[in-house]
DNA sequence: ATATGTGAAACTGTTCACAGCT
DNA sequence: AGCTGTGAACAGTTTCACATAT
């Protein structure tokens, strides 16, 4: 092993560590080769000893007097964050957001794939997408996880059918699951969940309004 | 004014408010009387004190001994959540994302309703959707939120071009914004900005198999 | 002069324990 | 006995101040 590790990281803050990185992703491209704490943090309307104190948890990357080496930098976050690898994804649900998300080519750069998509609904089942893609019944699941080396599921399903969607992708050995519909979801607690909820997204900001 | 509205309310609990709702509405069409808060702590892997103490920021809707009565606390859920009244909302962007999201129904049940979309794209404009909703330049912004009372914006265009659909929301007296770009998007302080951004979910669960 | 790295303080949110009703 | 409501203890996160390096 080479980091630090040392402490327990704030969950918050490897949420910014994906922001630090697409920044840098970009600098990089524009050939920048110095950043400082408060440039990154200006971008995202955060404070300088915010972004220090988030890499600070993995290391000293910095130089005192003259900010962080870009590249560098860069190639650490990837690494911190599991980017310099390939990750394979099977997605339930072939609907209305499950396709979108299909679509969606941004997260290919990051190295993520939807190498598998998954339906309840016959008539679904054997539509050919793109890269090669066919969408299969829920049952080929658990051999298609096992052929393909997947390690992250994405349920899109509607929410009734959430429940069952999470447990098969468990019961495949899945332990990272995205999950869309706003019901029930529970899974084992070696499974990592993480919820987007624009329901309650919009009723946030409907909070907001109605009380501010 | 009738609530209470005392302390300063913690972000997360209003987001869990948004669940205890959802569960409640299942409910009272089952015809379900009273309902625990360990039952409803129970749906969501949350602890009873939780929920009640989530509860306890806005009144005391329980009765001790029993429980919580199902229609009631709904309704009053509702109310605390703006959800008596109609949202509407101006959508940026009728990409992927874009598409998807206004074809998505859940959130029209809870009185959100996408009035007009927007699009930079000279040949998607004048496209003709759903319910009666037609593709508009950019710069019809500030007219359809003023003629239709549009409350909330989102943003669903590619990153580049967040911070200037963003603004122009902004300019058209919109404070309530849901952002799906992971890029650079700043708002004035009034603004409320909930971002959405699955590339920064996938990471997060990128790291979590990556270094557990 | 400039900018990082970090221990300690301040703050925010969660969990607990139990008093108070039904 | 059963279950809510909440102050107080605890835990987690953010902010600060400053020592340290270029």
């Amino acid at each position: 092993m080479s980091g630090k590790q040392r402490a327990k990281i704030p969950e918050p803050a490897i949420r910014r560590l994906s922001f630090y990185r697409r920044h840098l992703a970009d600098l990089a491209a524009l050939g920048v080769a110095t950043i400082s704490s408060r440039e990154i943090a200006q971008v995202y309307g955060l404070e300088p000893f915010q972004v220090r104190k988030d890499l600070s948890y993995f290391g000293s990357f910095g130089r005192r007097g003259r900010g962080y080496p870009v590249r560098t930098l860069l190639r650490r976050l990837e690494r911190i964050l599991g980017l310099d690898r390939r990750w394979r994804i099977a997605l339930v649900g072939a609907g209305n957001i499950g396709m979108a998300l299909f679509r969606y080519a941004e997260y290919r750069r990051q190295g993520f794939e939807i190498a598998a998509v998954f339906d309840a609904d016959p008539r679904k089942i054997g539509t050919r997408l793109e890269h090669g893609v066919t969408v299969q019944p829920m049952e080929r699941i658990g051999a298609a996880v096992a052929e393909l080396g997947i390690r992250i599921g994405i349920v899109a399903v509607p929410p009734g059918a959430a429940q069952q969607a999470a447990e098969a992708l468990a019961a495949a050995g899945i332990k990272a699951i995205l999950s869309f519909p706003g019901g029930q979801v529970l899974v084992p607690k070696d499974v990592a969940l993480r919820r987007v909820n624009l329901e309650a997204d919009l009723e946030a900001l409907s909070y907001f309004l109605a009380n501010k």
